[in-house]
Formats: structure tokens, C-alpha cells, sequence
DNA sequence: GGCAAGGATAGAGTCTTCTTATCGCCACTG
DNA sequence: CAGTGGCGATAAGAAGACTCTATCCTTGCC
């Protein structure tokens, strides 16, 4: 059975044109050199040398084994080197979903930050809701995901990275809108603009909490499943929207944006991930830990 | 170090996914190979399986490790299959030269019979004279000559594989242009054109000694090196000359051959090659053999 | 909680490879 | 032309690596 270290004498060998001295560079004798080159040949089936006594000459045929052996050895190299690169996270792919409103927050400044560091990590980007993610987590489809929090699944690991103050999105034309800021109880007979509960559960129930305090339950007129959406449907008037203050990246005309008088509960945005997660997960998780921590 | 046989075992334990089928099917025992993978994996620096008690996977690094090592045995096979085909001269290049006149009778379906069997050897080809050929055969760079004999030298084999008559080559309005033969004794006083001795000491030879026996020494007007030239000459009118008479391949209007009425010598073309003949000129050489022997 | 599956560990055995010593052949040299 | 040195091949013993059997330990399952 041929092994490498068949070659490796073999290319020495070929090298030199002299058992001697290719056995010396080996750190071996001479006769064992010999012999594991003769077990070539005959493993090979076709002679590799020609001896002369005097002198030892490549036949055609090592000539070109030669050239393929340095082939192999080069694959072997790479192997190596890219195995020890997938196994540090530097090169592979990774399927990243986040919220839509994450998009237009952190999101950017990680990605960017990502691409820069490991740059032979080739992404896969999907905007899906909360509980899709979480669905596409445990199904593998996805390694990480950008989330509304909270998660329930013992499953994920999941950290907060990024925090955000409400506001209320008014279209333009809006009387409330010529106010720097409003109060909860001014929204009180407003129409209201409202995602489905289950798309994002901690952020519905921050908002409903937070009408509650200012003495009124939302008069709910549409739901809408994107953050575009929602503030598509305010600049066509259709009513008002609490929503994350980065939505203002958004510069949709027709819609301004104002503070609320009362302190807000915070939106935050967190990171998902499988616990079994590969390295190429663990240094994209090192990369938002370092760009949210600034 | 690692060897083949760490990587024909990992690939297999990573087509089973199971240590103890992986083994049984490389009919060995498992704790060998559990260890062996151990090795590999202290060779290599990173994890090849993840190992669960219970089930074996695949780390992402292990997956592209596979794949690597599978285009290493692919290359070992390669490596070993051409090089047993070059070794039966199956494979290869084989560099050629040839006398001019060559190239007008047995080369052509030689090199056509030749292409046909062994296909994958390149050819290459030269047009030399046979003082070169011997030159250059020294000089390993062709490996096989077609010649005018006789090759003194000691180191290269040599066999004759195809013998001529001679014939006179005519202008047209030649007034022995109108005999259907020529004798010799009425060339007597005409210009001869001729090649230097050194091209091809056997033919020129022949053509002088052929002359003295038609009672008279060649008067050379002109001497040119190539066939070709000879016979232009002879068309411009400058003389006549004796030539093979594979020479009226050529067909150069304003020539016509003429045979003579006495028993000729014959010009004769030899295969050369030197003696450490490789196996792709030793199958060149038995394919020469068919072709002349028909 | 007991049982079975499956990989890890330990120690003995065996096969391969390596080392040392020596031979045989060729080329160079005096 | 004989002596000498270089160099690859051969032989036998030692060392080492791989492999085997027996056993352990964790884990999943009934």
C-alpha cells in the first residue's frame, strides 16, 4: 500500500539523484531508502530510477510522477490549511436573518465589520420575523438571527445588543405633528398602525403596556407585517404608529417622527444563536459583541 | 506525520458516520482506528468529528477536509495511472527529425500509423540534415532520426527500413528529357548539382561512385543543401542531378525523372536513436518496423 | 433502573521499518 | 593494471508503530 512517506523519500530521492545524501536530508540510512523506493516501484508497477551504480537517473516515467507527486503534496497542504481555517471560523458561510427594523440599526455597521475581519466568509442574508427565525434556527436553515426579544427556547443562546427608545410616527399633515413632542394621552381616539402579536411579542406587548399607561387601549385599524409597511400606511394617513427610533433611517416623506413626553420602555434588538454553534458563529458573535459594545 | 492511511481512514469513518463499521469495512478492529483518527486529528490541529457518545458528525472543518482529501487520492490515482502509461510509452512526447527526402516517402505513414496507436504522445519535428540528426541525437534533443546511412557512431542503434533506386532529375526541355531512360555515359558533360559531401556522406558517395562507373567525375556547378533546392535548380535550367526517386513526390512542374539504364545502387533511409531508448521511441521504433515491413 | 450500543483506554503481540555491518560493482588514479 | 574510494544493494538484528483482545465508561432506551 502506498504512503506518503513513499513519496516523500521518492521526491528526496528524485531530488538529489543520490540515495547517500537524500538519506542524510531524511535523517535516515541509506539501505531503508532504498528499500522503501524499490517498494514503490514495485507497488507502482513501473521503474521510477535507472540505476547505474554510478549514478541514479529519473526514467521518463519518475520524471512525470514527480511532477504529480508535488501536486499531491500541494493538495495535501491546502487541505490542511483550509481545514484549520473552516475549524478557526476564517473561511466557511454563514445564514444571518434579522428584523426588519434591525436592518436599519446595528445591522449594517456589523456587517460591515464582519466582511472586514473574515472576509473569506461568504454570507447568506434573510429578513424574517421573531418567530421565523426561530423556526429556521432549530431547522438549521439559518445560524444566527437578529430578534426582538424575549426568546423562550433553552435551545439558543441570546444576548441584547442594542436598545432604542419608542416614538410615534404621525403623517405629515397630522395637528400633532406641529408639536416637538406628544403625550401618551393625545394618541388616546387616534387610529392606530399595529404588526400581528405573534410576529414580535416583547415589542407588541412593550407597546400595548405602554397606551395602557397613558390611560387608553390602541383602536387598533390595521395590521401590517413589516416596519415598510407600517410607515407606508401612516404617510398615507391612515392612521398612527409607535414604533423603534431608527425607523427614522427609513426617511419616508409624508411621515414625521416625534418623541413621547412620558419615559418609553426600550425596544431592543438581540442576537440568537444555537448552542452547538460552529466557530465561524462564535467570531461573527465576538464581532457584534465588540462593534455593540462602542 | 501524516500518512495515507490516516486519511483512507478518516475517509471512511466519515462515510460511515460509526467507528466500528468504518472498521469492519477497512477489516480492522476499532480502537486502531479510533486512535489513528486521534492522531490525524493532533496532526492536523483541529477537530475532525463531532463525538457525542452516541453518534458521530462531521465538523464544518472535517466536511471540507473530506473533500480535500478526496481530491488527493484522486490526484494519487492520476499520479499512478500516468505514470504507468508513460512508462509504456503510451504517454509522452517523442521528438523527430528527418532528412529531407524522408518526408516524400516512409515518414508520412509512419508518423499517420504512429498517431493513430498512441494517440496521447505528442510529436515533435524537425527537418534536419544527417550530420545534424547525429548532433543533435548526442544532444538529447530529438530522440529518434531518419537518416541517410551509414551512422558510424558506436552509441546509437540504427536500421535501414527503406531502400530507392535512383533516377535523373531533368529540365523539361531537356533534349534527354525525351528518352524513357537514360545511360549514364551521356550525363558525361553535363552540370551537375549536388549536395556537400558532409549532409550525407552514404548518398553522395553512391551518386560519385555511380558516375565513375559510367566512365566520368560529376562536373558540380552548384551545390544546395536541400532536396527541395536541388530540384529548383534542376527546373531553372541549371543542371541536372541524381536523385532518390521518392523525390518525384514532389512534383515540381519543369522537372521530369528519368530513370537510368544501368543497375543502380540504392539510396537507402535508416532509423537512429540512441540506445537508452525510452519505452515511447521503443514503441515509435516497433510501429517503423510494421509500416517497412508491408 | 437495568441493558445495550458504541467509542475510549490499557496492555500484549506482531509486523514493518530502521540501523549497523557488509558486499559487489564501477570509475578514477597512480 | 591494480588499488582505492564511492555508492547502491543485501542481510540480520533492534526498535518502533500499528493492531489486537479485553475492558471501561458514557449514553440512550425500554
Amino acid at each position: 500500500m502506498i504512503e506518503l512517506r513513499h513519496l516523500r523519500y521518492f521526491m528526496m530521492v528524485a531530488e538529489e539523484l543520490h540515495f547517500g545524501r537524500a538519506a542524510e536530508r531524511l535523517h535516515m540510512a541509506q539501505p531503508p531508502l532504498s528499500q522503501q523506493i524499490r517498494q514503490l516501484e514495485a507497488e507502482l508497477g513501473f521503474q521510477l530510477f535507472y540505476r547505474t551504480k554510478r549514478s541514479v537517473v529519473l526514467t521518463e516515467a519518475g520524471q512525470i510522477f514527480w511532477g504529480e507527486c508535488r501536486k499531491i503534496f500541494w493538495q495535501l497542504e491546502q487541505a490542511v490549511r483550509t481545514g484549520q481555517q473552516v475549524s478557526r471560523g476564517e473561511l466557511g458561510q454563514l445564514a444571518i436573518a434579522f428584523v426588519s427594523s434591525a436592518a436599519y440599526s446595528v445591522l449594517p455597521q456589523i456587517l460591515r465589520s464582519f466582511r472586514s475581519t473574515l472576509p473569506q466568509v461568504s454570507l447568506e442574508l434573510h429578513e424574517l420575523t421573531t418567530d421565523q427565525q426561530i423556526r429556521w434556527l432549530r431547522e438549521g436553515r439559518i445560524d444566527v438571527g437578529f430578534v426582538r426579544p424575549p426568546i423562550e427556547a433553552e435551545e439558543f443562546g441570546c444576548t441584547t445588543i442594542f436598545q432604542e427608545p419608542l416614538v410615534v410616527a404621525l403623517p405629515q399633515a397630522h395637528t400633532l405633528a406641529l408639536q416637538s413632542q406628544v403625550a401618551l394621552c393625545t394618541l388616546a381616539g387616534e387610529p392606530f398602525i399595529l404588526f400581528p402579536r405573534l410576529l414580535a411579542p416583547g415589542l407588541y406587548d412593550q407597546i400595548i403596556s405602554l397606551c395602557q399607561q397613558g390611560g387608553f387601549s390602541p383602536n387598533v385599524v390595521q395590521e401590517a407585517i413589516q416596519m415598510q409597511t407600517i410607515i407606508s400606511l401612516v404617510a398615507a394617513e391612515m392612521g398612527v404608529a409607535i414604533v423603534p427610533i431608527s425607523l427614522q433611517n427609513l426617511q419616508r416623506t409624508g411621515v414625521v417622527y416625534r418623541p413621547l413626553v412620558e419615559v418609553t420602555p426600550r425596544a431592543a434588538i438581540a442576537v440568537t444563536w444555537r448552542k452547538d454553534a460552529s466557530a465561524t458563529v462564535q467570531r461573527f458573535l465576538e464581532i457584534v459583541q465588540q462593534v455593540t459594545q462602542q
